[in-house]
RNA sequence: GCCCUCGUAGCUCAGCGGAUAGAGCACCGGCCUCCGGAGCCGGUGGCGCAGGUUCGAGUCCUGCCGAGGGCGCCA
């Protein structure tokens, strides 16, 4: 790799000057063009603590440099404080596309950066009294790209989906869909959304409720979330945990450790020693447990079944959740970095210019299996997957539904589409790709050219980023500018036609290398690559 | 009151502590005798406010303003 070579050259040349190098080299691609094809900070990283003015430093870097440059580099120069830049010959860009073509789609942007840690991703679980609404399609995405991002990165990923299978809202939810059934309204705080009284009509005469409400659920979130290209390794069921007497081991278990005590009637777990504000009750003085102990067992037997490390993706609305369950994960004597806890904010649905409730109870519902009818699901998880999750999205269905063609989803599809049409035109003039070995690379010389090499020169980068911060939106991000990349370069640069056919020859490699990147990319998001629009 | 997230162009959003802050949509103006115009090129227009750290701040810290969410023996 280019950069570590550069890295290293930069690492003599500083103790050439006498100068300890940090342990990080510090190189990136500048923003712009004239400041050449890499740069450094560590003139001005180091100076000060060696004494040195920085651009002094600087100018002795670059003549050290210059004097035996790193392979590839056409010259080395000082810029602004004490930028060392790198300018390159377009050779290096040529080995990207080698290396590209080498390891394939399979292969590129292939790290290792998990060693094999096996994964538990816990996402969606959403309770199972309902259909799923368009706004949960946002973990669905998110957590399935993010999976495929841990995969790609060396990481053994498990997909899992937790059902609150008890307590009182799975009451309600039968009592409510027993009511409907007999003709009589919910009760108190029971569900009035009108698929109730839809799965009313469906329940067989005589069949309990519960059961048959909890399958009915089950089977409706498992084909919405298949209709988005999601699909779990396991559903768990609370239920399952409480039954295998899972929930009295790990309060005997907090017992023993003695982070559990009792009080007033109730059994108390000792979050503040981890840093919670308060103390938190795990068993009711009525003798039920609360949310937490069973999330505690259910967390705990993740851990059991070995996976080293958990990650659960919540809505922002379980913020104030965060402090206790960890609390309770530390308590049974897990580490910290054992339990990761992704929070997102809430999607906005907006239709006709009113934000809509969501909510089960309430009634007015906007499906995601509604929204993956209207605009597909490519659409939909491009859309969610647009932004950080960090920030309210905000998704205005009339826009999504009558503008779905100006969603950049088709942009990055057609991309690829005029790719496969590039290849059939090819097919058509019986033009074979001679193998790269005999292809003369340095006919690639076009703007247009490098710019698409540079880009896909990023891709591993990207997916390191987007997994250390947990955002497969610079995967989105990255797509979109490779697209970008490849229109402009389709636009100026024919491959089939009027150009030598040495050129054909190097462009065809080119176009391979953006397929392979175009693919990876899109496959890390979960969006189909079509081979015609 | 305390905690979390956010505030970037008219709108929706990118932006690993780096150099002159980018896309899409919208608006204005260009580009098809040739691989798919669902495209390309150009233009208008912006970091909530005030301090601080740093050689360098949209990015880190503090305060303020504004938006959303959270602070139960609910789930």
């Amino acid at each position: 790799m280019i950069r570590d070579s550069l890295a290293a050259a930069l690492r003599a040349a500083l103790i050439e000057a006498g100068i300890e190098p940090p342990a990080e080299i510090h190189l990136e691609r500048p923003a712009r063009r004239v400041h050449g094809d890499w740069s450094s900070n560590v003139a001005m990283a180091t100076a000060k603590n060696n004494g040195r003015n920085p651009r002094d430093l600087a100018g002795e870097l670059v003549a050290t440099l210059n004097a035996s440059p790193p392979p590839h580099v056409a010259r080395v120069e000082i810029a602004g404080p004490g930028f060392v830049n790198f300018h390159l010959h377009g050779t290096w860009l040529y080995d990207v596309l080698g290396e590209i073509i080498d390891a394939g789609e399979d292969n590129y942007a292939r790290l290792d950066i998990g060693h094999g840690q096996r994964v538990n991703v816990e996402f969606v679980s959403a309770n199972p009294t309902g259909p799923l609404h368009a706004g949960g399609g946002r973990w669905a995405a998110f957590g399935d790209a993010l999976c495929r991002i841990l995969d790609r990165t060396g990481h053994v990923v498990h997909r899992e989906y937790y059902l609150n299978d008890r307590g009182v809202q799975m009451t309600l939810f039968a009592a409510s869909l027993a009511a409907r059934q007999a003709g009589l309204d919910v009760p108190e705080g029971g569900y009035v959304g009108e698929y109730i009284k839809e799965w009313a009509a469906e329940m067989p005469p005589g069949a309990d409720p519960a059961a048959w409400g909890y399958e009915r659920a089950k089977t409706d979130l498992r084909e919405s979330l298949a209709a988005v290209g999601v699909e779990f390794d396991t559903w768990f069921s609370e239920q399952s945990l409480a039954e295998g007497g899972a929930i009295d081991e790990t309060l005997a278990d907090l017992r023993a450790k003695k982070m559990a005590y009792d009080q007033d009637g109730a059994v108390w777990l000792r979050t503040t020693d981890f840093g919670d504000d308060k103390d938190r009750v795990l068993v009711k003085s009525d003798g039920e447990p609360t949310y937490l102990l069973p999330d505690i067992a259910y967390h705990r037997n993740k851990f059991a079944r070995g996976f080293d490390l958990l990650i659960d993706i919540w809505g922002a609305d379980h913020h104030g959740y965060v402090a206790r369950l960890q609390a309770g994960v530390l308590a049974l004597g897990h580490q910290p970095e054992e339990l990761e806890i992704i929070l997102g904010q809430l999607v906005v649905l907006v239709k006709d210019g009113q934000e809509v409730r969501l909510s089960k109870r309430a009634g007015e519902l906007v499906l995601l299996e509604d929204l993956v009818d209207a605009v597909g699901a490519d659409v939909a998880r491009l859309t969610f997957l647009l932004q950080s999750l960090d920030t309210r999205q905000t998704i205005d269905l009339d826009l999504i539904t009558t503008q779905s063609n100006e969603n950049p989803v088709f942009y990055v599809q057609y991309a690829n589409a005029r790719i496969h049409s590039i290849a059939r035109k090819a097919a058509a003039a019986g033009i074979t790709r001679a193998p790269l070995a005999e292809v003369d690379l340095s006919q690639l010389v076009h703007d247009r050219e490098f710019e698409l090499l540079r880009k896909l020169s990023e891709l591993p980068e990207v997916v390191a980023m987007a997994c250390h911060d947990r955002a497969p939106h610079k995967v989105t991000t990255w797509v979109r500018e490779l697209a970008e990349r490849f229109h402009g370069f389709y636009h100026d640069c024919y491959v089939i036609g009027d150009v030598p056919p040495e050129l054909t020859q190097a462009r065809l490699w080119l176009v391979e290398s953006a397929q392979i990147g175009l693919g990876i990319g899109l496959d890390l998001l979960g969006v189909s690559a079509p081979e015609a629009m």
